[in-house]
DNA sequence: CCAGAACTGGAGTCCCCCGTCCGCTTATGA
DNA sequence: TCATAAGCGGACGGGGGACTCCAGTTCTGG
C-alpha cells in the first residue's frame, strides 16, 4: 500500500472510532470522512462497507474484553474476578456508544469478530462457574444473564458520558449484591438472551 | 367532525398503536398511513406533527401508568406495592417497544403529556418514601433510581416478545431483591439521570 | 527524472422519508 | 334530492444519506 494511502487509512480508522463513540454506529459515511479530511470515495474504497469498518475499528477494544476475562481468571478472589470483570465490560459499554452497538450486534459477514466475540462469551461462563463453585455467586446465576446485564446496561443513556458512567455504575453495583450468595430469594427462570441481535 | 373522517381517525390511531409496538417510535408517517388504509394528507390533517400522533397514542398507556401509582400507594404491603408498581411498568414498557421510547423521551409541545408523567414521577416518590418508612426499601435507595431502572429495562430486546418479557422480569427480580433491605452493601452515589431525553 | 500505476475528491445517481398541494369524492342537512 | 362543505388520496418538491464514476493528482521504482 502506498504510503499516503496508509495514512489516510489512519486518519479514517481515527475519525471513525470517535464518530462511533459520541454518536453511535449510524453516523452517516460522510461525516466520517468530512471529520477524517478525505473524500467519500477514499472511504468507500478501504472500507467496502460500514460494517468493514465498525469491525476494523472495535477489533482492539474487542480484544479489551478478551484480556479482561483473562484478568477475571487470574484473580486470586474468583467472586472479586467476576465482579471486576462486569464492572470494566459495563464502564467500557457506557463510555462509547458505538463499541456497546457493536458488541451487541450481529454481523453476517465478520467471522472474526463472531469468533471473537464468541471466545468472551466461553471465558466468561469459565469465570461465572468460578466464582459459583467459590460459593460467592449465587448458583442461579446462568450465563445468559450476561446478556441481559450488558443489555441493560447499553440502555443507559445521559447527556454526559460522566452521567452515564455514574448511572452505569450504580446499576452494575445494585446487580453485583443481586448476584451475590448471600442474596435469598428466588429468581424466574432465564430468558433465551442472544448476545447479538441481528441488524434491521 | 363527520362520521367517516371520525372512522379514519380511530383507524389511525391503531394503526399508530401497532406500528409503534413493533417498530419504535419512528416508524414512517407513510408505513401507519398504509396501515390504516388511509392516504398519507388525511394522517397529516388529523395529526399535523409526529409528536400529536404519539401523544393522543399513548394517552391511556399512561393513564394506566398513573393508576398503577395508586394501586401501589393503596397497597397495604408498602413493601409489597413498591415491587409490584416495578414490575408493572417494566412489563408495559418491554412489551411495547413504542411506549417505552415514548415515556422516555421529553416532547417539547406536548404540555399535558409531560406533566401527567411528572405527576406519575411524584406519585412513585410517595412510593418510594412509603416503602423505605415501612423498613422493606434500602434506604439509600433514590427516587432517580426509577430513571435506572427504566432505562437499563428499554435496553431489554429479543426477537419476540415473550422472551424479551421474560428477560425483563428476570432483570426485575434481580433489581428488587438489591433494592431490599436485607441487601448489606454499599453503593456509588445516585447519578442525575433524568426520565425523559431530549429527542436528537 | 519520469512513466505509469496507485490514489484522490467531488459530482452524480438512486432511494427513502417528510410534509404540502390540489382536483376529485362523499356525507350531510335543508 | 342536491348544494355545499368537509374529507380524501396520490402526486409532488425538498432534503439527506448510501454508494459509484471519472477526470485529475501524487507517489514510486527504475
Amino acid at each position: 500500500m502506498r504510503a499516503d494511502a496508509q495514512l489516510n487509512r489512519d486518519r479514517i480508522l481515527d475519525a471513525a472510532r470517535d464518530a462511533f463513540a459520541v454518536r453511535g454506529l449510524d453516523v452517516p459515511m460522510a461525516a466520517i470522512a468530512r471529520r477524517a479530511g478525505v473524500g467519500v470515495a477514499t472511504l468507500y474504497r478501504r472500507f467496502p462497507t460500514r460494517e468493514s469498518l465498525i469491525t476494523e475499528v472495535f477489533a482492539d477494544q474487542l480484544a479489551g474484553c478478551l484480556s479482561l476475562v483473562d484478568d477475571a481468571l487470574a484473580d486470586p478472589d474468583p467472586w472479586r474476578g467476576f465482579c471486576s470483570a462486569i464492572e470494566k465490560v459495563c464502564a467500557m459499554q457506557v463510555i462509547d456508544r458505538g463499541f456497546s452497538a457493536a458488541f451487541l450486534t450481529a454481523f453476517p459477514d465478520a467471522i472474526d469478530f463472531d469468533k471473537a466475540r464468541t471466545r468472551a462469551e466461553e471465558g466468561f461462563a469459565a469465570v461465572v462457574r468460578r466464582a459459583q463453585e467459590s460459593g460467592g455467586l449465587r448458583a442461579d446465576f446462568d450465563p445468559a444473564d450476561l446478556a441481559l446485564i450488558l443489555q441493560a446496561n447499553a440502555g443507559i443513556t445521559a447527556d454526559s458520558p460522566a452521567v452515564a458512567l455514574a448511572a452505569s455504575r450504580r446499576l452494575v453495583a445494585y446487580l453485583l449484591q443481586a448476584f451475590h450468595t448471600n442474596q435469598a430469594g428466588s429468581l424466574p427462570p432465564p430468558a433465551p438472551l442472544a448476545l447479538q441481535h441481528a441488524i434491521g
